[in-house]
DNA sequence: CTATTCACG
DNA sequence: ACGTACGTGAATAGT
C-alpha cells in the first residue's frame, strides 16, 4: 500500500474545532480552535498511519479571485479576535513541532492543497486531503482521497471517487461545473438563475459539462435554454471562481513533510496548558487502531460515527435458500433462526420478498414469475410468510407501510416489530432526507440481508446515543397508533364543502373584477406575481420594496403596506388571495380526497421534520384555517362518525412551560403553578405595571415577545413582527431577561452546549445537529443559535405529544373502548366517540395528556366536545 | 424543478 | 458589520 500523505486545509479545520469547542484559555491565550485542531490532526495522523503530513493556510490580502470578484467573500464576518490569536499561535507551534506548513500570499488554503496532492500524486504517495470545504471534492481522483469533517470535527466521511458519486450524482471532475450552473448561496456564487442542485445534476448527466450544456443551450428548450445562454458567462465565471488552482508556486519536498516525533510538542503544549494532549502523545503512542484503507474506485468505508448508507458493514450469511411455495416458505419458518429467537429482517421489493436472521440464515422468494423463471405471487407469499409465523418478530424498513399492505391484502398484523430501519435512521439523522428515502430501502435482491446488518450497525448507534427507550417506547409504538389513524380517517360534509365553494366562487369573480378594473381594465392573471408585480409596480407606479430574485415582492406583507395608496386595488386584492386559497386548497383540494364513506385519510409522517414533530400530508390536515371567522367555516365540515361526537385536547402553553421547566426561572414556574395568565404576567413585569393596568394592547406585545422567546428572539424579529421600533423591542427583550434571568441563562446554555456537543437535544434525548453554528458566515450561525434554542423547546413538545398519543390510544383500548383518535396538530388531539363513551374517552385523553411527564410545572390539556371540529375547539 | 405565497402549530 | 424570528405542506406560475 502506499504511504499517506495528509494534506490539511488549517483555516477549515481551525474554523470548525473554534466553533465545535467551548473558548478555553491560559493565562489570556485562547486554545480552543489549537486543541481541536491538534486532537483531530493526531487522530487522523493515527488512524491512517500517515507518514507525511502538511499544513496549509491562507495567507492575508487578496487573491486572483478577489481580482475577478469585488464581492468575492465579501459578505463573510470578519474572524473573531478570539480565533485570529490563535491562527497566530498556531503557526509558531506546528514550526516548534516541526510540522511543515504552506502559505501563499495570492493563494488560498484550496490552491496550495491541490498544488500538494498533485505533486504527491507523481512522487507516488496517497495524498488524503482534510478539509470542511466541499470546493475540496474537485481534488478527489483515483490517487488522491478526502476526509470531510462535519458535526463541527466530531465526525468525518470519507471520499473516493466513488462515494462522491454516490452522494452527489456528479464525479469530481463536475463539481466546478456543478457550482457554474447552481451557484452557492453560501459562498456568494450566482451561478444561473432557475437552474438549483437538481437540474445542474440532470443537466451534468446529460451534457457532462459546463461547456458542453452551454454549447447547447440552443437545443434546450424554453425559458432554460435563454437563461443559460443569457447567463453562459456568469456560469462560466462561477465556475472560475470556484476551480482550485493546482500550480501554485510553492517550493515542496515530500522529505520536509516526514510527520515528526508529536514529542518535540510537549514543551509548547505544555505553555499552552495542553495537558490533555500531552498525555494522549505519551500516553497511547503505539496503540492507534489500524484500519484498512479502501481501494480507489470502492465505496468507502463508513467512518466511526457516521451512517453506513450502502457501505454497512455485512454480517456474515449463509447461501439464501430459494423459496418457491406457501409449504416452502412454512417450513423455513418452522426451522427457525436458529437461535430460538423467532427474529428476521423482512424486506419486498418489485421481484422478491427476502427474509434474513441475525444467525446467517437467509431466503428468498422469487415473485411474478414465469415458465421458465419461476416465482410466486406477492399476495399468496405474504400470505405464506405471515399466517405461518405466529409470534415472529420483523425488522422492517417503514412498519407503518408494512401495516398498511397486511391491512389491504386482509392479512393479520403483526403484534409489534423487532425493529424499525426509518425509525432509527430519523433518529440517528432527523435532518438527513435520505434516511427516509430510497438510500436506506432496500431495493437490491438481497434487501433483508442488508437491512439485518444496518438493523445491527443502527441497534448500537443508537443504544450508545441514549435513544433506546425513545424508539422503543415511543416512536415504535406510535407507528402503529398512526396506521389507525391514517386507515380510520376523518370524515367531512361534502355539501357544506360545495355550498362554501360556490360562495367564495362568486365572491372570488367579483373582487376579480373589482381587481382588474381598479387598475386600468387591462385583464391579467392575478394568481401570477409576476404579471401582478407589473400592474403595481410598473403601470400603476406604487412604491415597491423589491425583494424576490425574479421581481417585486406581492406577499400579503407588502400589500398591506400600500392599503393607504391604493384602497380600491389592495382590499379587492387581499380579499382574492384569502379566498382563492381557501377555495383552492382547502375545498377544491380536498373534495377529490374523500373516499365511499366521506372520509380523507391524511399520511402523517414521523420522520419529516428535523425537530421530532410529526408532518402531514394528502391532504395537510395540520393547517386547516381556523385564525380568521372564513377559516373556521370549512372547520364546521369536519365531523365525526355518524352518530358519534368529536373530543378535542390542547396543550396549554406547552412551549413556554417547557421553556419554564429547562429554565428552573422561578418566576415563570410561579406564574404557571398558579394557573396565571402567562401573556399578562409577562406584560406586567416587562411593562413594569401593576396587574390590574394590563391592557390588551400590552399583553398581546408580551405574547409576541413570548413567541419570539421559543424561536430564539433577536430585536429585529421581534420588531418585525409587531411593528415596534427595532430599538423598542430589544429593550422588550432586555427587560424580559432582567426580570426572567433563568430564561437568560437557559437560552445561553442551549447554545453553548449547540457548539460543545454539535447538536440540541430534548427531554427524550432526540438529537438534531447543528452543523450551522460551524458557517463561516455570521447570519448561518446565527441562525444555528436559534435553532439551538427552538429545538429542546419544540423537540421536547414532540416528543410529549408522541409519548401522550402511545398512551391515549393504549388507554382506549385497555378500557375497551370504540373511541379513537383521529387526527394531531401539533399540540392538539381530535378523537371520534360513540356519545356514551365520550366522558371516559375525555378523561382518558386529559390524563394521559397530563400526566404524560412530570415537569417543574404542571402540563394542562383543555378538553372540548362538539358535533363539528369547529365546535370541539 | 424552482420560486412565491399562505394556511397551521 | 451583518441579516434574522422556529417548524411544516399545498397551490400556482413559469420554467
Amino acid at each position: 500500500m502506499k504511504d499517506a500523505f495528509l494534506i490539511v486545509d488549517g483555516n477549515s479545520l481551525m474554523h470548525r474545532a473554534f466553533h465545535a469547542l467551548p473558548l478555553m484559555d491560559a493565562d489570556g491565550i485562547y486554545t480552543n480552535a489549537i486543541y481541536g485542531f491538534l486532537n483531530m490532526l493526531i487522530k487522523i495522523v493515527r488512524e491512517e498511519q500517515a507518514q507525511y503530513l502538511a499544513i496549509c493556510f491562507d495567507e492575508h490580502g487578496p487573491t486572483f479571485r478577489h481580482e475577478i470578484y469585488a464581492e468575492y467573500k465579501a459578505g463573510r464576518s470578519e474572524t473573531p479576535p478570539e480565533l485570529r490569536q490563535q491562527f497566530e499561535t498556531i503557526r509558531t507551534l506546528l514550526d516548534e513541532m516541526g510540522i511543515r506548513r504552506y502559505s501563499l500570499q495570492g493563494w488560498e488554503a484550496d490552491d496550495l492543497l491541490g498544488t500538494l496532492s498533485l505533486e504527491g500524486e507523481r512522487q507516488g504517495v496517497l495524498p488524503l486531503l482534510l478539509t470542511g470545504d466541499r470546493d475540496a471534492l474537485q481534488l478527489v481522483s483515483e490517487g488522491t482521497q478526502l476526509i470531510f469533517t462535519r458535526k463541527g470535527i466530531s465526525e468525518t466521511i470519507r471520499f473516493t471517487e466513488a462515494k462522491v458519486m454516490e452522494e452527489y450524482g456528479f464525479t469530481p471532475g463536475q463539481v466546478t461545473d456543478w457550482k457554474g450552473l447552481a451557484g452557492d448561496a453560501s459562498d456568494h456564487i450566482p451561478g444561473v438563475p432557475g437552474i438549483g442542485d437538481k437540474t445542474a445534476v440532470k443537466l451534468l448527466q446529460q451534457y457532462g459539462t459546463l461547456e458542453r450544456v452551454l454549447e447547447n443551450a440552443g437545443e434546450i428548450r424554453g425559458k432554460m435554454g435563454e437563461k443559460l445562454a443569457a447567463f453562459a458567462d456568469q456560469a462560466r465565471f462561477c465556475k472560475e471562481l470556484a476551480t482550485i488552482h493546482r500550480d501554485a508556486p510553492v517550493s515542496f519536498a515530500l522529505e520536509d513533510c516526514r510527520v515528526p516525533d508529536w514529542k518535540a510538542g510537549i514543551p509548547a503544549l505544555r505553555r499552552l496548558r495542553l495537558n490533555s494532549l500531552i498525555r494522549r502523545i505519551d500516553g497511547e503512542a503505539q496503540t492507534a487502531p489500524v484500519r484498512e484503507r479502501p481501494e480507489a474506485g470502492k465505496a468507502a468505508e463508513p467512518a466511526a460515527e457516521s451512517a453506513p448508507a450502502a457501505g454497512a458493514a455485512m454480517l456474515p450469511f449463509d447461501a439464501p435458500e430459494t423459496l418457491l411455495s406457501a409449504d416452502a416458505i412454512s417450513a423455513w419458518l418452522a426451522a427457525g433462526p436458529g437461535d430460538g429467537e423467532r427474529e428476521a429482517a423482512l424486506a419486498l421489493t418489485e421481484q422478491a420478498v427476502s427474509l434474513a436472521c441475525r444467525t446467517g440464515r437467509q431466503a428468498i422468494i422469487p415473485l411474478g414469475g414465469d415458465l421458465l423463471t419461476p416465482g410466486m405471487e406477492r399476495e399468496e407469499a405474504l400470505r405464506a410468510v405471515f399466517e405461518g409465523a405466529e409470534g415472529w418478530r420483523w425488522t422492517v424498513h417503514d412498519s407503518k407501510r408494512w401495516l398498511h399492505l397486511l391491512s389491504g391484502l386482509g392479512l393479520p398484523a403483526p403484534e409489534g416489530f423487532a425493529w424499525d430501519t426509518r425509525l432509527a435512521a430519523y433518529l440517528l439523522n432527523p435532518q438527513e432526507k435520505s434516511a427516509a428515502l430510497s438510500l436506506l430501502t432496500p431495493d437490491g435482491g438481497e434487501g433483508a440481508a442488508s437491512l439485518c446488518s444496518l438493523a445491527a450497525w443502527q441497534r448500537e448507534q443508537v443504544r450508545k446515543e441514549g435513544m433506546l427507550p425513545l424508539l422503543t417506547d415511543t416512536e415504535m409504538p406510535l407507528s402503529r397508533v398512526l396506521f389507525e389513524m391514517e386507515r380510520t380517517g376523518c370524515r367531512v360534509d361534502p355539501e357544506s364543502l360545495e355550498r362554501l365553494g360556490e360562495k367564495y366562487r362568486a365572491e372570488i369573480e367579483t373582487r376579480r373584477r373589482e381587481v382588474i378594473e381598479a387598475t386600468g381594465g387591462r385583464p391579467f392573471n392575478l394568481n401570477s406575481t409576476q404579471q401582478l408585480g407589473e400592474v403595481l409596480f410598473e403601470q400603476l407606479k406604487l412604491p415597491h420594496g423589491k425583494k424576490t430574485s425574479k421581481g417585486y415582492s406581492t406577499s400579503a406583507e407588502v400589500l398591506e403596506s400600500l392599503r393607504w395608496d391604493a384602497p380600491a386595488v389592495i382590499e379587492p386584492l387581499l380579499r382574492y388571495r384569502t379566498l382563492t386559497k381557501l377555495n383552492g386548497t382547502y375545498i377544491e383540494g380536498l373534495l377529490p380526497l374523500m373516499d365511499a364513506e366521506n372520509r380523507i385519510h391524511s399520511t402523517f409522517d414521523q420522520t419529516a421534520t428535523a425537530t421530532g414533530r410529526l408532518s402531514s400530508s394528502e391532504p395537510n390536515l395540520q393547517n386547516i384555517p381556523v385564525r380568521t371567522e372564513e377559516g373556521r367555516e370549512i372547520r364546521q365540515a369536519f365531523l365525526p362518525r355518524e352518530g358519534w361526537v368529536l373530543v378535542d385536547a390542547d396543550y396549554s402553553q406547552i412551549e413556554l412551560r417547557l421553556m419554564a421547566h429547562f429554565s428552573g426561572d422561578p418566576g415563570l414556574i410561579e406564574a404557571f403553578r398558579k394557573g396565571e395568565d402567562i401573556h399578562a404576567r409577562t406584560a406586567s413585569e416587562i411593562f413594569d405595571v401593576p396587574p390590574e393596568w394590563v391592557t390588551p394592547e400590552l399583553r398581546s406585545r408580551a405574547k409576541a415577545v413570548n413567541f419570539g422567546l421559543i424561536y430564539g428572539i433577536s430585536g429585529f424579529g421581534l420588531s418585525r413582527n409587531t411593528g415596534v421600533s427595532r430599538k423598542e423591542a430589544s429593550e422588550f427583550i432586555a427587560r424580559y431577561f432582567e426580570k426572567y434571568p433563568g430564561v437568560k441563562r437557559f437560552m445561553d446554555e442551549a447554545v453553548q452546549e449547540g457548539m460543545d456537543r454539535g447538536y440540541a437535544v430534548t427531554l427524550l434525548g432526540r438529537r438534531r445537529y447543528l452543523p450551522e453554528l460551524q458557517s463561516t458566515r455570521a447570519a448561518i450561525r446565527e441562525f444555528g443559535k436559534r435553532v439551538a434554542m427552538n429545538t429542546p423547546i419544540q423537540g421536547t413538545a414532540a416528543d410529549l405529544m408522541k409519548m401522550a398519543m402511545v398512551r391515549v390510544a393504549e388507554g382506549l383500548r385497555r378500557a375497551g373502548l370504540r373511541s379513537r383518535i383521529i387526527l394531531q396538530v401539533h399540540d392538539e388531539l381530535l378523537l371520534e366517540c360513540p356519545p356514551e363513551e365520550a366522558e371516559e374517552a375525555a378523561r382518558i385523553l386529559k390524563e394521559g395528556m397530563e400526566q404524560v411527564a412530570s415537569l417543574q410545572v404542571p402540563l394542562v390539556a383543555e378538553v372540548h366536545r362538539g358535533g363539528t371540529w369547529a365546535e370541539a375547539k
